[in-house]
DNA sequence: TAGATTGTTAATCGATTAACAATC
DNA sequence: TAGATTGTTAATCGATTAACAATC
């Protein structure tokens, strides 16, 4: 490993560059879900990390920014391979190559939205997805009223087009925003197309095959946790009287 | 502990009986973290449960609905209490009161939304709130195009209004959908007020105090681990090639 | 070389599962 | 009573932390 090889911040921040850069062995069978899960934290202050100028890192100040051991950071990114330098710490640029190489950040994945409701057309209006490296290539809705409109970079197109859209774009996440209702009859005609995974909001279990990745997102479990911790607090403070 | 006493099914899906129901001894301190993650799923699957029309539930009867091990499921409900009977089961509907009465459904929380952008007009816009009985009572922001207006149920106040409409309203619970820009600034502002809790959408870490809870979302931490799921599933295929 | 900090092993801690006695 | 299923203890498993030798 070379941590003196220099990258270009800006080309890594835009990940521009980070297609070329890639090797092709960052396949790791049998890490564990709990590192797996702390990995966008990673990216995320990485990033922050490089905003603010710095090179390099050690664990210990990871550790103190993040609140987390500096063991567990050595431990997880121990996982992917030894990104760090005895003696000198991380070279931030080298590791945030690493950390998007390890999530699939540069490869070029392409997304569709089904459902232009409020949240897919707040998602797609965000720039959650041109961060982390994702190009959303189409919307899909069955109301005419945004039917041929763009919202963001993206046409709407009508559900009827679906599977000519993707298979045409190469779509290989699609991203479900629309109501429980229409989730399993969406799913099903998602599950026959080359889709690789699912992103699902729509709050439906979704039936799937061992091809197609899904990745559920119930954000009102978020909320119910807040709710927990604010009852207890009260709780508490009124037990203290 | 009585299984026998009846709740009308409708009454507790629209959690309009429930605060009365509540029994004042629902603190529980030092209830495993990975335990009250747990929580907010076994609320969805017995609503699911409720409207199936079932009015009893055994743990292995959810453990495979729920694709969890029927002992986790035992283990988890008796931090808070014995709620099934032994030969019998788990009373839905007694065990989904338990369940909000734990996470706080039915406290009445008032919450008020600070970003009336994409984000925030589509959470006000979801059914998220009532169905936690969570009431949404004030939006607020910084544009003329939106100060005035009615999204959902909510009115928009200017920022001007912030602390004011606040202690009017007796809001509990902020929710941030602005900018990382402003959300240091407003989370300043919000800890001098009597707020009790933060959900906080802007990517921005906050400083807390102790007598606010903030729970962070960070959707796109798990977009990331879909794409990192994704190119996983792509390397071994092309590994078995 | 001396100092710093990683990579990695071993120890600890916490969470999950298995098993079964209690009991409805 | 016999059957079913909980509540709960004990065993297992996995994840985190501590410690230190390797090494830059």
């Amino acid at each position: 490993m070379n941590n003196n090889r220099e990258y270009d911040i800006e080309d890594i921040l835009n990940e521009e560059n980070i297609e070329k850069i890639i090797s092709k062995n960052s396949f790791r069978p049998d890490v564990s879900p709990a590192v797996i899960k702390r990995l966008p934290r990673y990216f995320r202050y990485l990033r922050e990390i490089i905003r603010m100028g710095k090179t390099r890192v050690s664990s210990a100040e990871l550790s103190r920014m993040m609140n987390v051991t500096a063991s567990q950071i050595r431990q997880d990114l121990n996982c992917f391979g030894g990104f760090g330098q005895q003696g000198y710490g991380y070279n931030v640029n080298y590791l945030y190559t690493k950390i998007c190489e390890i999530l699939g950040v540069g490869c070029g994945f392409r997304a569709a939205v089904i459902g232009a409701g409020n949240l897919g057309k707040a998602l797609v209006r965000s720039t959650m997805f041109e961060k982390r490296g994702v190009d959303v290539v189409a919307m899909f809705d069955v109301s005419n009223d945004v039917i041929g409109k763009k919202i963001g970079d993206a046409k709407v197109y009508s559900m009827d087009l679906l599977e000519e859209k993707l298979e045409k774009y190469s779509v290989d996440i699609a991203i479900l925003t629309l109501t429980k209702e229409c989730a399993t009859e969406v799913s099903e005609r998602l599950l026959k197309t080359g889709i690789q995974g699912i992103w699902n909001f729509t709050g439906k279990e979704i039936k799937t095959t061992e091809n197609v990745v899904v990745e559920n997102v119930h954000i009102g479990d978020s909320l119910m946790i807040l709710c927990y911790e604010v009852a207890q607090k009260m709780y508490r403070n009124d037990g203290e009287k």
